[in-house]
DNA sequence: GATTAACTGTTGACTCATAAACAATCTATG
DNA sequence: CATAGATTGTTTATGAGTCAACAGTTAATC
């Protein structure tokens, strides 16, 4: 099934197979967490909480995690049912949770780091680790371009907005 | 919410980094492509079958699409309700459609095409072409490493499978 | 030619994602 | 203080993804 030749740009080519790389990878990192019952995103939870000992709310969660307030509830309810996660009461605030990970999570996550290291560096093979800087450094500008591209505008709020 | 440091992989956030950037890039494309009321996979479809005038099986689409079989029922649905592709039936072998894009689907692709090449451009803000050009090389390489983790080792039929 | 094996697309149960609307709560501002 | 506005988490509806199991069809093999 040979695509048609079409007018190449390079660019737009190097995004599609930017995506593509990501899909592979979110793929096998679906895979790779079988072995625990977790699903990708739930992993990203709970290392998330796990570098956060003092827990936070939902929707720092979900800024964090780049996605919607609304998907967190799922999640969390997914992770609480397994007790990885508990929803604390937040007394400074009472419309919120403080979400913490439970010493069981803690426990989870770190039996799975050391395997999703080794396999993380697995997947760059024997690139060089300054060709792996680079390619870190020119995606984050990437990230940023993307985020202002979706975000409408945020308009800098601290003193002198002028365009 | 600062992190807590961790022991670092370098290769291990560059992952993160890779994961996060096609993140940030996927939610830009479902902003970029509400305008025509589509979704990236749904635009991701029109594309390929745009390039595949002669049309394709289901199936062909999933592995071309890197989704599961089942996923493409409720895409090609969606997309069939709003008349942009066809399912034929192959004379060939009954079990299987023909996919095809519609002249209209066809129409919509080609106006939006260029919007979409200039977006990607975007992307990448001044990068220059040969950096481009290298990380297009190296994310190969992740997709395949990537793929040959997660898929249960091919075997190649060709003869002399000695291990 | 009949049986067995493989493949095609659909369905149902589940995870993960969005957006819109809602009650509860906090924060400002009059 | 009151009230208007913003924020927090949930619900509902929908899109997008997985997997397992199914009927129908093709292919292979005996």
């Amino acid at each position: 099934m040979r695509p048609k030749k079409t007018e190449s740009n390079p660019r737009y080519d190097a995004l599609i197979g930017l995506l593509w790389a990501s899909e592979s990878l979110w793929n096998a990192s679906r895979v790779f967490f079988v072995r625990w019952d977790l699903g990708p995103s739930q992993f990203n939870v709970l290392k998330l909480l796990h570098d956060q000992p003092e827990g936070c709310t939902q929707t720092e969660l979900s800024r964090a995690l780049l996605v919607h307030r609304s998907n967190v509830t799922g999640l969390l309810n997914r992770l609480e049912r397994r007790k990885l996660i508990v929803r604390r009461d937040n007394d400074a605030d009472r419309r919120a949770y403080r979400v913490e990970i439970t010493a069981g999570g803690r426990k989870l996550v770190e039996r799975i780091l050391p395997h999703y290291h080794h396999a993380a560096a697995q997947m760059w093979g024997d690139l060089p680790e300054k060709r792996v800087r680079q390619i870190v450094d020119d995606l984050s500008q990437v990230s940023r371009n993307a985020d202002r591209s979706s975000k409408p505008t945020p308009i800098t709020p601290t003193h002198d907005a002028r365009a």
